[in-house]
DNA sequence: GCGACAG
DNA sequence: ATCTTGTCGC
C-alpha cells in the first residue's frame, strides 16, 4: 500500500518552520570551506546520487567530496523539493571531515511559496548557513533583467525584497536567496566570487552537479549493458 | 477559470 | 531532475 503525502501536513511544517530562519551572519561569520551540494537522478531505476564537494573560498581549491547512493523515496513535488532532499544532503554533510562553514544547495531558499525552499529547509534543520541557487524561475518578480556579467536585480515577492536575479558570465540568469544565518549582499558577493568565467553557477555547486550526474551515468550503463 | 509550477 | 540527435547560435 502506497504511503500517502499530505500537503497540509507538510504545509503547516514549512509555514512553523520558516520562522526559524536567520536572515543574518552570525558575529563570527569568516566562511573558509564553502561546501556544495546537489543530487543526480536516474530514472530508470530510482537511484539517486547525494553529492557534497567543498572548496576554499576562491572555489579553485578542492579540500574535501563525499557521496552515496540511495534509492530515493519521496517524489519530486513543486514547493516540497526539501522533504524529497534535505535528508540526504543531511547526512552527506555529516559524513565530512572537515565541517563546512557555509552551503550551497541547488534550489531556492526564502524565494519560495511558503518562504521555505530547499536551501532554507536544511539551514534551519542543521543550523548552517546556506545559500539557495535555482537555475529557473520560480515565484517573484525581478525589477528587470540584469543582462551583464555579474549584474543583478533584486527579486520581490508578496512585497518584500526575498532574493536576487543575476546574470552569469555564461548561460541564462541564476537566482539567489537566503537559506540560513546569511543576508542576501553577503549571499550576492560570495556566489558571484564564486562563479568562475566558463561556468554558470558557483563552482563548488558545479562540481557536485558535474560528479553526482558522472556517477548517475555510470551506474545507469551498468544497468544497461 | 486559467496559467505557473525549484529539482 | 532524466531521456536523447542532430542542429542552431555565439
Amino acid at each position: 500500500m502506497e504511503k500517502e503525502i499530505n500537503l497540509n501536513k507538510l504545509i503547516k511544517i514549512q509555514k512553523l518552520l520558516s520562522k526559524k530562519v536567520i536572515k543574518e551572519i552570525p558575529n563570527d561569520f569568516s566562511p573558509k570551506i564553502i561546501t556544495g551540494v546537489d543530487i543526480s537522478y536516474s530514472k530508470k531505476s530510482n537511484i539517486a546520487v547525494v553529492m557534497a564537494v567543498s572548496t576554499d573560498i576562491s572555489g579553485e581549491k578542492i579540500i574535501e567530496k563525499k557521496y552515496f547512493e540511495y534509492e530515493a523515496k519521496f517524489p519530486y513535488i513543486s514547493g516540497f523539493l526539501g522533504f524529497r532532499e534535505v535528508p540526504y544532503f543531511r547526512k552527506v554533510l555529516l559524513s565530512l571531515k572537515k565541517k563546512p562553514d557555509l552551503i550551497l544547495v541547488d534550489g531556492f531558499g526564502i524565494l519560495h511559496p511558503r518562504l521555505f525552499g530547499s536551501a532554507a529547509h536544511l539551514g534551519v534543520i542543521i543550523h548552517k548557513s546556506t545559500i539557495g541557487i535555482g537555475k529557473s524561475k520560480f515565484v517573484g518578480k525581478a525589477e528587470h533583467i540584469p543582462d551583464r556579467p555579474n549584474n543583478w536585480a533584486y527579486i520581490t515577492f508578496n512585497g518584500k525584497i526575498l532574493g536576487a536575479i543575476l546574470k552569469p558570465n555564461t548561460g541564462k540568469p541564476i537566482y539567489i536567496s537566503v537559506g540560513n544565518l546569511i543576508d542576501l549582499e553577503t549571499a550576492i558577493n560570495i556566489v558571484i566570487e564564486l562563479i568562475k568565467p566558463v561556468h554558470r553557477i558557483p563552482e563548488p555547486l558545479y562540481l557536485a552537479d558535474k560528479l553526482s550526474r558522472e556517477l548517475i551515468i555510470k551506474i545507469n550503463n551498468s544497468l544497461t549493458s
